[in-house]
DNA sequence: CACATGTATTAACTCATTTAATACGGACGG
DNA sequence: CCGTCCGTATTAAATGAGTTAATACATGTG
């Protein structure tokens, strides 16, 4: 499904919240989907169960996915999906970086580029 | 000069890093101008000389700031200042967090509204 | 020379992260 | 009903990042 990275620095639990939110939002995992089991990801990937239900924990704390006791975890409908908490967070996370971005000298016109492409891609995964 | 949140999980010399980072954009501290020893801030913040030293030198090399030795820390001139390397990463979480943004269901106008916002506000600290 | 600066080193402590070993209760197919 | 898969909880231990502390050295300034 996919790799971790032992080189990276971050907790092996954010890097999974991170690789299972990309598999959403690329909709490979789709609206209403099973993803894997806590303990068969855990052994695909070689590393404790805990660490997964840790990273799964938060994802349904985000709202991402659901759980459902002796079912499995899936994936939350998209229009209901991320949690008004965690959208402010990422404005904010935003917004901090746009400052940053804006003191590095980049400028305005090409961050809105980056942006319409991201944008222009479809939304997958109803 | 600035506040640490203790209740904030992040450690301490992102924290430094962070609010540094935020008086220079702002352009309190400006161009060339000295900033805090390592020990004064140490001081002032009630925290070890250490942890505002390992603030400093992730600083210098994200290209922020400047050392000199015997003298102080400097904040590097706008044109010269970030160093392409944090550029690119920069722009990497710009793409990350965007694409987060979109599956968040925010609108991209809404997006271009809030960076218009921040590009408004003049370049300072020359 | 006295003093403030940046920088380096070593040791110890705290705490988040991760692993490990179990255990319990719900869902499902045979 | 039973075995098996699921999510979930708990406790203990090991590892490593973050932080403090004490100290030392080199450089610039008055």
């Amino acid at each position: 499904m996919f790799q971790l990275d032992l080189r990276d620095s971050r907790p092996l639990y954010e890097q999974v919240k991170e690789k299972m939110k990309m598999l959403m939002m690329r909709g490979i995992l789709k609206s209403e989907e099973k993803i894997p089991s806590v303990r068969e990801l855990a052994h695909q990937l070689t590393i404790n169960p805990n660490t997964i239900q840790r990273a799964y924990k938060d994802l349904e704390m985000e709202g991402y996915i659901y759980a459902v006791k002796g079912k499995g975890n899936f994936v939350t409908p998209i229009k209901e999906a991320v949690s008004e908490k965690k959208c402010e967070q990422l404005i904010t996370a935003l917004k901090q970086l746009v400052q940053e971005l804006m003191y590095a000298g980049i400028k305005e016109k090409q961050l809105v580029t980056i942006i319409d492409k991201i944008y222009a891609q479809p939304q997958k995964g109803e």
